[in-house]
DNA sequence: GTCTATAGAAGGATAGAC
DNA sequence: GTCTATCCTTCTATAGAC
């Protein structure tokens, strides 16, 4: 469901377009579409213009009247992403359970999903951009942290739903962190060995943690500060 | 110590050259060298041949009389960082203590000192061509499979040397596996957001992950396969 | 807002002398 | 093995008519 609406198109977002371009416009969400798509199935520098001008079936004239340049349309697909972490990210995966624990395995079972429908070619698109662009623009890397951090915080609200379940003093937004580190890490290896099977066992091993962390809500262990968090980092969401 | 060596140079490998030019030529090891600083820094797609021209001071007709195209060049750093992977990784941090646990965390303090030094620029170079190449090349995707396979080798080795400690029947291979999953996952979000805390906080989860291991051997969790692990993925290896 | 045509730079790769 | 010169393609972006 997840990879199918980021396949299929963008059909919310155009709704929503603050724009003052005409409502009846659809040039402008095409553009986006196609160059998402792209983006997510092969990253950013090795997808021309051209490429996007043919996938979207409009000429450089339009594009250009649109977007001053192509990272323009980077942020723009990436403003994009940020607007649809809930419709296709996160709702679906409330609506599974009422479990919060297993509402952000939920989630991570779409990313499992998409690994499956694209035979392990693309896993986060997020990810992907993340290391490809964070030294090239610090305005692309500002609007994938704040993608990041959109992520977090929706994970982290799982958790707090599910606070008393864990130990005492739990940084949620630490541990929603390391969900996000897992997932990422998960999905770059099932890419790189064309297999499932990295990204499920990571997953398997993240829930054995959450697992122990419900079991033994009680025990600390030395020298993990799984309650404290060097404060500011995250600064973007705020 | 890890950084100093991979952005410094590659002395190493010049002397392990199987090929057959002449000793004395430094050239191929040049461009080797200037491609993998260059790729480290940039990815791949966004480095021209014009740049490591450039930066390794040779003139075009040479660099194609080593390699036949670009990506050949990339196969060779691919080769490089396979032959320094215990040089450069893996030895240092086996000399730092000899509890095999620690060892473990000293690999992934190398890669901390690494983010440190470059202002979380630079992480894990192969993570950075994980997801920007493969899906373009097989040849690619193989080698940096192969990189993988063996960095996991290494850390199962260290926690096979701890297996006593762990619990009974954990599958050391896919516990190395989740380890790198943690590392590279961290290190994409600190580049991200250029803030060394989410990689720390990372690793502090794993190590919290890794003590309640320690701490309860005799403890299994619902649902987890911690034991088990399908046969076949990581073939790249052997 | 959309179209065609094209400028102008940068890209990977080759030729052929030495 | 190394050099210079350069081919040809592809790229981003713009011009200007409609």
């Amino acid at each position: 469901m997840l990879i199918a609406a980021w396949t299929r198109g963008n059909l919310l977002v155009r709704t929503k377009e603050k724009n003052k371009e005409r409502a009846g416009s659809q040039t402008r969400g095409k553009i986006v579409a196609a160059a998402q798509e792209l983006f997510l199935a092969r990253g950013y520098e090795s997808v021309s213009i051209a490429d996007i001008l043919e996938k979207s079936r409009v000429n450089s004239g339009s594009l250009y009247y649109f977007f001053r340049a192509k990272e323009d349309l980077l942020l723009a697909v990436l403003d994009w992403y940020l607007d649809n972490l809930y419709p296709q990210v996160i709702d679906p995966a409330l609506k599974t359970t009422s479990d919060p624990i297993e509402q952000v395995f939920a989630v991570l079972e779409g990313y499992r999903q998409m690994l499956t429908i694209t035979e392990c070619q693309m896993g986060c698109p997020i990810g992907n951009l993340a290391l490809e662009m964070s030294e090239k623009s610090e305005a692309v890397r500002g609007k994938i942290a704040q993608n990041f951090a959109n992520w977090r915080a929706a994970i982290r609200d799982m958790l707090v739903a599910a606070g008393n379940r864990l130990p005492a003093g739990t940084d949620c937004e630490t541990l929603a962190m390391f969900i996000l580190t897992v997932m990422e890490g998960g999905v770059m290896q099932a890419r790189a060995h064309r297999s499932l099977a990295p990204f499920e066992q990571s997953i398997a091993l993240l829930r054995d943690y959450v697992n122990r962390l419900v079991a033994n809500p009680d025990a600390t262990t030395p020298g993990t500060p799984l309650g404290s968090r060097p404060e500011g980092w995250w600064d973007e969401l705020m």
